[in-house]
DNA sequence: TTCATACTTCGACCATAGCCGAAGCATCCG
DNA sequence: CGGATGCTTCGGCTATGGTCGAAGTATGAA
């Protein structure tokens, strides 16, 4: 009648309806932040607060805090493999939900994060530099291997400049639209520096929105995106 | 803000406590009457009742009812393997449980359940008549093959007769000890009745144990498990 | 039949926990 | 520097639901 591996723990925490409406909406994925999962929940926000600590508490999400913003996602995939579980077994009817992000295109597609590129354009720059091996994640670091280095140089970033300020190279930004990760760091605000030297860009004034001429964007679709073959 | 596939309900009928430890009871795969949930969650038989009725209404749970006892397993694997993810999330120290059972050794081996042969020898002879394909579960009932009913006339069970009693010829019947199913029906009773007749067992006088000879319970063996093969 | 056991229902008690209003920090913006 | 926004803490209200005693029903044993 003692002990337990207190599954009733964990089952109790995704068992209230609000808590439980909070983690459907982060099956998407995508992270959302602490107001939003209220709406999604329906309550208020000081509700929402207690919840989510507890499911935080719990290990059931992973937080990030982005400015005043808090990102909060599912800790991993068994999370997401037990609520699959339990949807299952809930065999009802079709759920979804979410609506999120600016409605704004041009936001989606390109803007200013503090001062470097986010939106559309930023996180598939930053795919890409995953993706060609320029960036490697190591737990939760960010850094850039020799061949990224070589690549930052030739595009004209003063890496070793850079290394002369105290600030981090290259951190992971939480993307606002599309809610995956873009390039943040000092790398991140030079890229979007030299882009706008080079005349492919130019910031919005009074706006976030960042304009890439036509041929701005294709030349960074070729020599950034591109660089991937 | 609304609907939902009601995970929040199965999640939160995993979550009580009390429940959470029938649950763990039950993923030893064995069949538990309500006392001994009852007992293994530390609660009166009055709140067992409750939450075990929830369950059942939550399609967590398999019931059968079995004279004045009823049987709680889980309903099937998919309740389990939620159960087992939730674990792994919950990783905590180890668990086990439940302590149940007859202590007693002949008993556990071979004994008379109302009329049918039970225990050991009885579910090895149900396994037995399974995997030969003597017997076959179609949904609730429990039907001999043709090839079954070959078997039960060539051993000396008069079918035809059986036949021409309202009684049902086979049902399945959950085993205490082994808290698996057995062979009960008429045809369960006149298995155990040629047992007899043939010399190879005898009812212990006011006991339940069934003692075999140790010539019967070869020629068991050998003609009714050995029939396997 | 009578007694014992297994389970269920009813009713009442009470603690847990979800909820919000109000106030307090922290961060960003102009 | 204010003013606005996002989140957290505190305090108090309330309802949900787990709990058990007592009484009721069903089944099996003597």
């Amino acid at each position: 009648m003692k002990e337990g591996p207190d599954i009733a723990r964990i089952a109790a925490l995704i068992g209230d309806p609000a808590r439980a409406n909070m983690l459907t909406a982060l099956m998407t994925g995508k992270a959302l932040t602490a107001t939003e999962l209220a709406a999604e929940a329906g309550i208020t926000g000081q509700t929402a607060s207690s919840h989510l600590s507890k499911m935080d508490d719990g290990g059931l999400l992973r937080v990030r805090k982005q400015g005043r913003h808090k990102y909060f996602s599912l800790a991993n995939d068994d999370v997401a493999t037990v609520l699959e579980g339990l949807m299952g077994l809930a065999a009802k009817t079709g759920h979804l939900r979410t609506r999120t992000g600016p409605k704004d295109a041009p936001l989606r597609k390109a803007r200013v994060c503090y001062n470097h590129l986010a939106g559309d354009m930023g996180t598939r720059m930053f795919d890409a530099f995953i993706a060609q091996g320029y960036l490697r994640t190591t737990g939760e670091a960010l850094e850039l291997s020799p061949m990224g280095e070589d690549f930052m140089r030739r595009f004209g970033v003063d890496l070793d400049g850079l290394r002369r300020a105290k600030a981090p190279l290259c951190r992971e930004c939480l993307d606002w639209s599309a809610r995956r990760s873009h390039l943040a760091g000092s790398v991140g605000r030079a890229l979007l520096t030299r882009f706008e030297d080079l005349g492919w860009a130019r910031r919005t004034a009074g706006s976030r929105v960042v304009t890439f001429t036509r041929q701005g964007e294709r030349q960074f679709l070729t020599e950034v995106i591109g660089a991937l073959r």
